[in-house]
DNA sequence: CCAAATTAGTTGCAAATGATACTAATTTCC
DNA sequence: GGAAATTAGTATCATTTGCAACTAATTTGG
């Protein structure tokens, strides 16, 4: 058996609203699965959770940052990026000095030991990327982000006017 | 100024770990814009909470369901689903009676009220994903749905594999 | 046929999360 | 130059979530 269930008999049939199929939904189950089972890797290899591991992840690159530079690198709020900077700070993986610049912020590096554990993650990180994606063709991985990418842009327009509304 | 961010001088060059290039948060981040956005809907103009709804959504078939037939249609936990139903219940959209053939269980339906609030919901759940997939092809819709459940299909198999890991 | 194992669903508790308020530093602009 | 508004980051509190334990009913298999 496949296909559609039919509608219960004597009851109107609603067009096209199956959950099955709608977008939103089937993102979110998509993303719920492919992050749960890295985030599973995360915190069972390294006891990162995945905030954490965001964070070290553009910390990786070697850029002292601010939170609020965290903040927009990583879709995180401030306030988990305060939580997870904490939690790396009493794990020594992270250092914080404050901006000379401006005394409310702190620059925000990896630590030796930081760096060590983005070195060792990161490439697991991208094979577990290579292996989510096994079988797709390069211009399938291509497009996928490209509607990705588009679609975030949609979503951040249609917020924006969303109290604007009756 | 746009593109790549350089690596900080003297650093080893990891390839490819970019947060922003990685497609698990990609992923998450899309989903979150999407869901946080209808979310946000159906909270303020019904009362719903995200679970509440896929639960009306499934049931707006009609066809009288079992929790854990609802758990696999909506992908929720038994848990979630458990708290989806008493909230619906105390509402009075959704009704439950005892199974005959397993006492344990208890299938469930929409209320008249219920049904009316799925009627009312459903167009305009559909039309939040219209809004949201504005610009997008029919092939584009279809190569993201195809693609998104083929990620599906690959972290399934992933995490059936992952505790057998050194 | 009955003891052991499994399943449906709920509950209780601990951890995670989010909204709000708060402190301290900085910017604005009159 | 300084009061008012803004921004960086943290703390507090209520809600949500997830896990494990639980009850009750059913299935299994000896």
């Amino acid at each position: 058996m496949s296909g559609r269930v039919a509608p219960a008999p004597g009851r109107a049939v609603m067009p096209g609203l199956e959950l099955a199929r709608y977008l939103p939904y089937r993102l979110s189950v998509a993303s719920n699965k492919a992050s749960g089972l890295i985030a599973r890797a995360y915190q069972a290899r390294f006891g990162l959770t995945i905030w954490e591991w965001r964070v070290v992840a553009v910390l990786g690159s070697g850029h002292a940052m601010t939170a609020q530079a965290i903040c927009e690198a990583t879709a995180m709020d401030k306030v988990t990026v305060s939580r997870a900077l904490r939690a790396l700070n009493e794990r020594s993986l992270v250092r914080r000095r404050t901006s000379p610049q401006d005394k409310r912020a702190s620059l925000v590096s990896l630590t030796p030991d930081g760096q060590a554990v983005y070195e060792e993650i990161a490439p697991l990180a991208l094979e577990w990327e290579r292996s989510l994606l096994e079988g797709f063709s390069d211009e399938e991985k291509a497009v996928l982000g490209e509607l990705l990418e588009r679609l975030s842009v949609r979503a951040d327009i249609l917020a924006q006017g969303e109290d604007e509304l009756p």
